[in-house]
DNA sequence: TCTGGGGTCCTAGGACCC
DNA sequence: TCTGGGGTCCTAGGACCC
């Protein structure tokens, strides 16, 4: 039996509890470089503002109706998430996170279901002042399925229990398909086609079907919605298979050193990552490209299979350059980079080749390069040439609070 | 003018081998 | 004249998630 708790509107939430007058007002979130609408509060979603939106494409359209807009924050929703999930390991057993709002528990065992899930909700919302739902069910897409009920009437506070699959079957026929997990725009424009519009006329097609028109991840959530757990559901990850740092640039840019510039802070960006974590990468993909939505495309990448792995910043950051070297063309209003890194292998399986090209002291400065940046900031020093006045850093012109600012010294106002 | 970032998994198609 | 077929590996792209 699993339990998912899911914070509601979760990033409106969070600037709600360092700013309480923004209760019962329409609020947006928006993604990095403020370029989509990431997150609604409730009055948004009356609105009928999509998730996802082009923020250009509604502004006009929020002033007019009032909302309040602000750029994420992630380090106030980082700090926020921690708060939720420390909480949350405090009631209930074997929490795994899934996303930075959303945990799942396994409580197979337990008796008073109900009460336990109306108690987590009521002390996680007390502790930490971000609202939740919960939603329980026999397998985790049952439980996702619960939850997502649970948001959107009110009338059941804000919990919904399957005991079994059996009790799911009289919801399905009024759960859009596109409602469902793992059903995303694609599916949920193609699946209407073939006349499949409720959970309830998905279940009754026959595997076969399923598996041609919905390909194996299809099938799984089938099986979930028929109370058969699927080990391919089980989203808890031993250890991480890629590292990727890109961003949007905050306006087009058109030299290529800039592009260079960029490649090698996001090169750079990735090694500080990998070495956090102890992992070393030996597959990396640098990449530059014009926008998506641009008349005339151009994505530019290569990937380089590195003779050893790696998490020093400066080999990634001289095959990055290269890169950048190789592929610049001229005249492209260019729009994003960064780099991606797959293959990765942990400090344990690493083994280094009796004619490697890694000095013993190559590791020795990698650490010395992170304790400048984590003790003056990470602008106190820099491999490379990076130039001083970064063109094509992102906009972030509405963020709630300075993002330095100390989240843990905000008082949560909503503590009783 | 302005359309996110960071992940996972699956699939289709080409290259290559026997 | 008359074009094999199956397995595997790799990559790019597409689907999904939050």
């Amino acid at each position: 039996m699993y339990v998912l708790v899911d914070c509601n509107n979760f990033f409106v939430s969070c600037e709600r509890v360092i700013n309480p007058r923004l209760e019962g007002k329409p609020v947006v979130i928006l993604s990095n470089n403020d370029g989509c609408i990431v997150a609604r509060s409730n009055e948004v979603k009356k609105l009928s503002v999509p998730m996802g939106a082009p923020f250009f494409k509604w502004k006009e359209y929020l002033k007019n109706h009032n909302v309040r807009v602000f750029s994420s924050n992630y380090l106030l929703y980082g700090d926020m998430s921690r708060r939720v999930m420390e909480t949350l390991e405090t009631c209930l057993p074997e929490v795994s996170l899934y996303s930075i709002d959303e945990a799942f528990s396994n409580i197979s065992g337990v008796k008073d279901i109900e009460t336990l899930a109306r108690e987590t909700k009521h002390i996680v919302t007390q502790w930490t002042g971000i609202p939740v739902s919960i939603g329980v069910g026999p397998t985790k897409t049952l439980a996702k399925a619960a939850n997502e009920l649970a948001k959107e009437h009110t009338a059941h506070n804000g919990v919904v229990i399957f005991e079994t699959a059996k009790a799911a079957v009289p919801y399905f026929p009024n759960i859009p398909v596109q409602d469902l997990w793992g059903v995303g725009r694609a599916f949920g424009e193609k699946l209407p086609r073939l006349s499949i519009h409720t959970a309830e006329d998905l279940l009754k097609k026959d595997d076969m079907w399923i598996k041609k028109e919905l390909g194996i991840p299809g099938l799984s959530l089938v099986h979930e919605l028929r109370g058969y757990e699927q080990t391919t559901m089980d989203h808890h990850r031993d250890m991480r298979k890629s590292v990727i740092r890109s961003r949007s640039f905050g306006t087009r840019v058109t030299e290529k050193k800039d592009i260079i510039d960029a490649l090698t802070y996001f090169a750079d960006r990735a090694g500080q990552m990998l070495r956090k974590e102890g992992l070393r990468t030996k597959i990396i993909r640098p990449f530059f490209m014009t926008s998506r939505f641009a008349p005339e495309r151009y994505y530019a990448s290569k990937t380089i299979q590195l003779e050893e792995a790696t998490n020093d910043s400066r080999i990634l950051i001289q095959k990055a350059i290269n890169v950048g070297e190789q592929l610049f063309k001229q005249g492209y209003p260019y729009a994003k980079a960064g780099i991606v890194c797959t293959d990765i292998v942990d400090k344990k399986h690493f083994q280094q080749s009796l004619f490697s090209a890694e000095r013993s002291e190559d590791g020795r400065i990698m650490k010395a390069y992170d304790a400048i940046k984590k003790k003056y900031g990470p602008y106190s020093i820099n491999l490379g040439r990076t130039s001083e006045e970064k063109k094509w850093h992102m906009k972030r012109e509405l963020l709630s609070t300075p993002e330095r600012k100390n989240v843990s010294s905000i008082p949560v106002a909503c503590c009783k």
